[in-house]
RNA sequence: GCCUCCAUCGUCUAGCGGCCCAGGACGUGGCCCUCUCAAGGCCAAAACGAGGAUUCGAAUUCCUCUGGAGGCGCCA
């Protein structure tokens, strides 16, 4: 399994018909990894040959997607490169010679039976216990009978001939060789009564066209890979190395996400989406280490991966073949654990859009004063207006309520306010070095606790009973504007007081 | 129903015959630290699905069963 480090030419072909979500991100990320790694070529490549599901949107969503995560591809659609074009609905008559191809040396043939024969026919063997297959109907027409009917106009498909005895052996990287009994492979259409390849054709043919040495694949294409393995072998080409990758599982571990269920987890605020996951307030640092963790590891202690890392050290041969349950919370440890490896000046910019979305005015200068200050604080990006909106608002509205400290008489809080306001109108600046040690003294002084005393202030600064650090939040605003601040939390409790 | 794949703590996983009465991480519980929320530190509970076989020795190899998953479209 060496052969990872010869450059390899890979792709991700996902069709445009949806969103781009966690299993196609990490089967993007697996193929781009083993891109960089060993200096091949990294393709995407657009499958929409079925235009009934064409979702106009969703080609954008893909690259934006991925763009999202820090995954860039060297020949694709919208850059082009030397086999192209990259997306499938331009090549639909490469496909069909091809096809013709397999027709004129036997191994295709023409179907021309009704949607609706098939339809009954499978019932019947469904009834009949049997696993739904083509019967063969048209398996035997003469080809010249079947070129004139053609011709003549009549509606057909073009099926792919399965052997009928004997047994087909395919190898995958992680799981070895199976072998499978040929009259499991049904006749497969390859392609539709519109004219357009079906997957099973398409991706082959421009897997071989486009020199592909490894297909990194979700494992639901595990049970046609006898087939591609036959229409490969039929067309006397190379195979490239299979890998296919395991499922992701709804966390309980039963199943796949359901449409629904990715629904319902918008409301805990997960997503199995990119761009959700985004707006979710999630840094594409996390979520890649994440997702390359699930199916693939390192070693027996190593979990924190940064891009360049994961470049270094992906192999093949540590990828798993069991299926992953999604696991959120984990997520949201790589998000924190990532926010606090950021600079602060990306971390100022990051958050940016999360205050703008919640209306408010940010400046980069205070952004910036802020970042390290909320950096420790904050699991998400989305979390950073609650924890510091306060530094965009020119004043605070505390409740009387909140300014009340466990333990303590409204009077003695007011007493706490009127105090601190003193003693810090005495000092030139306020920080952690001149303003919190004296305020140190006036705890121990007053007979309390520090908890009491700074929550009062932190209420009357702040306006929230949660907020960054004290200190170095003061120091931010700025002597004027605390004191301010304290002085009017210190009349709102006397007033209330009476 | 048929075919295929998979099987270590609740979850993600390390383990590729002796280093394992199984290691790490998330989560959970406890303690410490602490101006809030977090973070951090320490500790704890927590797994080799079952049964056979091979072997001096098996989580690791083989078989059976069980459980789980995927597929069986003129979708990809």
């Amino acid at each position: 399994m060496s052969d990872d480090l010869q450059p390899v030419r890979v792709r991700f072909a996902p069709s445009p018909t949806g969103r781009l979500h966690l299993g196609g991100g990490r089967t993007a990320l697996y193929n781009y990894l083993l891109a960089k790694k060993t200096g091949g070529t990294f393709i995407l490549r657009i499958e929409d040959t079925d235009k009934k599901r064409y979702v106009d949107s969703a080609e954008k969503e893909i690259i934006d997607g991925l763009h999202w995560l820090g995954i860039d591809w060297d020949e694709g659609p919208d850059k082009g490169g030397p086999d192209g074009p990259y997306r499938q609905s331009e090549r639909k008559q490469i496909y069909l010679d091809v096809a013709e191809k397999l027709i004129e040396q036997g191994d295709a043939y023409y179907c021309f039976c009704s949607p609706e024969r098939l339809k009954e026919m499978k019932e019947l063997q469904q009834q009949r216990k049997e696993f739904p297959h083509y019967d063969g109907c048209c398996r035997n027409i003469p080809l010249e009978e079947a070129k004139r009917r053609v011709a003549a106009g009549e509606s057909y498909v073009i099926r792919f001939k399965s052997p009928q005895e004997g047994t087909t052996t395919v190898k995958d990287l992680l799981r070895g060789e199976m072998t499978i009994d040929n009259r499991q492979i049904d006749d497969y259409i390859i392609v539709k009564s519109d004219g357009w390849a079906l997957y099973h054709l398409a991706a082959m043919v421009d897997d071989h066209l486009m020199r592909i040495t490894h297909v990194i694949r979700g494992s639901e294409w595990l049970s046609t890979l006898p087939l591609h393995h036959l229409i490969i072998k039929a067309l006397g080409w190379n195979e490239p190395v299979w890998i296919h990758l395991s499922v992701f599982l709804k966390p309980s571990g039963k199943g796949k996400m359901s449409k629904r269920e990715s629904a319902d987890l918008l409301k805990d605020g997960y997503s199995i989406f990119l761009t959700d996951l985004k707006d979710l307030g999630y840094i594409p640092e996390a979520v890649t280490n994440w997702i390359s963790l699930m199916g693939w590891s390192f070693d027996d202690h190593t979990e924190i991966f940064q891009m360049e890392d994961l470049i270094r050290d992906f192999s093949l041969e540590h990828l798993n073949p069991s299926p992953a349950a999604i696991n959120f919370t984990k997520l949201d440890f790589f998000n924190g654990n990532h926010i606090r490896r950021l600079a602060p000046e990306d971390l100022a910019q990051r958050m940016k859009p999360f205050f703008e979305q919640q209306g408010y005015e940010t400046d980069d200068a205070t952004l910036l004063k802020i970042a390290p200050i909320v950096q420790e604080h904050i699991g998400g990006l989305d979390e950073a207006p609650n924890m510091a909106g306060f530094f965009f608002k020119d004043s605070v509205q505390p409740s009387v309520e909140d300014l009340i400290q466990k333990g303590l008489t409204t009077e003695q809080c007011a007493e706490i306010a009127s105090r601190s306001y003193t003693l810090l109108s005495g000092l030139p600046e306020i920080n952690t070095r001149i303003g919190e040690p004296e305020m140190r003294d006036l705890v121990v002084e007053m007979g309390l606790k520090p908890a009491q005393v700074f929550g009062v202030l932190r209420v009357a600064v702040t306006g929230q009973k949660v907020s960054t650090p004290l200190f170095e939040s003061m120091e931010i605003i700025g002597k004027e504007k605390v004191l301010e601040r304290i002085k009017s939390a210190e009349i709102l409790l006397r007033s209330s007081n009476s």
